[in-house]
DNA sequence: TTTAAAATATACTTTTTAGTATATTTGTGC
DNA sequence: GCACAAATATACTAAAAAGTATATTTTAAA
């Protein structure tokens, strides 16, 4: 069982989730997550060292929602098509986003890209270990038979996650989910003309 | 010809352009501004009203710049095919950018999603003018026979550019420019699928 | 070249934000 | 229920950032 402080740090971690993914790390401070949470100077720096130790903290939590969420989405599907559609079916909605904000992982990429190295290096890491499991995935479809061997798998992976993402923060600004739906519909004919 | 003080006044916008490029709104301080430009408060005040006003008129300025650099490549191309092909190239190479820090259009708009409604509307317009040009250009391709009428030119130019920016944006956090180049082969040779 | 206005620099004030010292409360084993 | 430690709140200090009043310098027209 989870001891009052530990209950109390992860409140305040999954309290400053949404506020950081909203408003950029450099956009938070302290008492944005003092008034979101209802607690007081005291208490936070009881739990975090610094303003600093509480964003990577926060930003490690972020990341590791969305990718679990994520990989359930994506592991949910039965043959790798149907886990491929269901990934891309992830990002239908880019308004209403399971983090508040848009995409966590991309915003942080953006932002951490010239300022956070420690972030950045962390947000590396997702993308990395996104990208080698989704190539193995559709490795795995041309393996099967699921797919011809034409379909270079990097290179999709690579498409997949660059178009949805970019396609998120394009949506958001013009406050329109339609052209994702068009976007995640040829995403899909694309893959299907690989099909076996 | 300009005044010493419209000079002035240009001098800081483009020393600030590839600050807030980088460091991104939130991340940018008044200081920062007068290091780089080795300016003085008092001059920086006599040509904006405060900071939020510097920030409007930095973003302004790094929209406008990008998109006149993007116009230029796009519109060196004589066939449509040759255009869009242009429009990927400008592309290539995501980790030295035009402006330094990545692609400004993107970056402002992850960032001003959800804190600054007034440059969101800026964001806004830039990318739906973009999407407009994009796809009567694509249009046009078909209309004089370039291109097979199965092609979707709105579907296809909002795929190009939310991938490439995507791509830029992955390429930068795992440093590496190489996903990008495979990312704009395989788009060139999706839209090769159209030529008659 | 003189001079008034415009432009810029200096030195300040104000505001905001991070961080800390200490008091108070709360939970837990005895 | 008591005592002690852990957790939290209060009230402060320190630092950083924005903004301003005024002095100085520069520019350009007479």
């Amino acid at each position: 069982m989870l001891t009052k402080a530990e209950k109390t740090k992860q409140f305040i971690l999954e309290t400053a989730v949404p506020l950081y993914n909203e408003k950029g790390i450099s956009g938070v401070n302290i008492d944005d997550v003092l008034e979101a949470s209802k607690l007081t100077k005291g208490c936070l720096y009881g739990h975090f060292e610094s303003k600093e130790d509480l964003s990577e903290q926060v930003v490690e939590l972020a990341l590791k929602m969305i990718t679990e969420k994520i990989r359930n989405a994506v592991y949910s599907g039965k043959t790798i098509k149907a886990k491929i559609f269901a990934f891309l079916d992830f990002y239908k909605n880019p308004i209403e986003t399971f983090i508040s904000g848009g995409c966590p992982i991309f915003n942080t990429a953006v932002e951490a890209d010239d300022n956070y190295p420690v972030i950045k290096e962390k947000v590396a890491k997702v993308f990395k270990n996104g990208q080698q499991e989704l190539t193995a995935l559709l490795q795995e479809g041309i393996n099967n038979g699921e797919f011809s061997a034409k379909l270079d798998p990097a290179v999709f992976a690579f498409k997949l996650v660059a178009s949805v993402e970019g396609g998120i923060v394009m949506c958001r600004v013009m406050n329109t989910a339609k052209p994702m739906q068009g976007l995640i519909k040829s995403l899909k004919s694309e893959l299907e003309q690989y099909l076996i």
